[in-house]
DNA sequence: TTAAATAAGATATTATTAATCATATTAGTA
DNA sequence: TACTAATATGATTAATAATATCTTATTTAA
């Protein structure tokens, strides 16, 4: 029941884009150095945030990373959703496995809902609300 | 970001024991059977149970386990405390990591009233509640 | 053409979760 | 007492997932 560093790694990384000027393209390796992450781990997270369509990158000198969606929009179950995929706090509770009791099972209801309560609170405050306070330690 | 299967099983166990009648040993053997749990890992489950105080065993014939807590005061959220430990979305939320920013750090916020959320919600339903509905299945 | 950047896939490492094994202990009962 | 049915315990293994690295490729501006 934790998050992966790797969803820490993607939220620091997007709190810099957020507070990169607008449209700058922002070096990858910087962002490893600065809060002290295994770079290539760093861009592999990138790819993924990037396939989400979460971020933009490019290639070559003066290339980068930059935001592609909306500081005001983006909240950190997006990032979650994009790291880890689709919160399923019980195989039951996921796509792929059924479950024959799972419309009587009590427990099962009350999973959900704990799931639906995490969702609300990570959709709460977006990153520009998230960028304006201090995110710097490791 | 999953219950462990591990906490599945005790809250299955703890659901039979909640509707055995009361004071009678159960066997821990036939809950295996009944859940098709592997029997051995489920013995370590239920010996994490008992030295949290949730149930009591005894050995010998005759032996077996029973609930050590009113069904009207357990929670799932107990059992996920006994099983996997006090929860803590990121490390800086537990107790051995400290964070130069963790009391500005706004992402750290989220994640607080997001744990919140979730012991809030697993603490709404007791056992008694649970053990009303259907859980049977594998 | 070169240097600086990310992309991608394979691989390795480490940690955690899950399961099993072998053996010990307990207690009722014949 | 000896036997049997039960859990306890610690060591070990197996499986899975998370984390990290290595290598090579591709892109792009200068
Ligand atoms: S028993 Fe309930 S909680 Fe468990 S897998 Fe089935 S539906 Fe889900
Ligand atoms: S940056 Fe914030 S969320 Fe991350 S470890 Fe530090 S206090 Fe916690």
């Amino acid at each position: 029941m934790q998050l992966t560093r790797q969803t820490e790694y993607a939220i620091r990384t997007l709190i810099e884009l957020v507070r990169a000027p607008e449209g700058v393209m922002v070096n990858s390796k910087a962002i490893a150095e600065k809060h002290n992450l295994p770079e290539k781990f760093l861009n592999k997270t990138i790819q993924i945030l990037a396939r989400a369509g979460l971020v933009e990158t490019r290639r070559g000198m003066q290339g980068g990373i930059r935001l592609a969606v909306s500081p005001d929009s983006l909240k950190i179950a997006d990032v979650l959703a994009a790291i880890e995929g689709k919160l399923a706090l019980n195989p039951c509770l996921g796509g792929d496995y059924h479950c024959e009791n799972q419309y009587l099972c009590p427990v099962r209801k009350v999973l959900q809902r704990t799931q639906e309560a995490i969702l609300a609170e990570l959709s709460k405050e977006t990153f520009a609300d998230l960028a304006k306070g201090e995110v710097t330690c490791e």
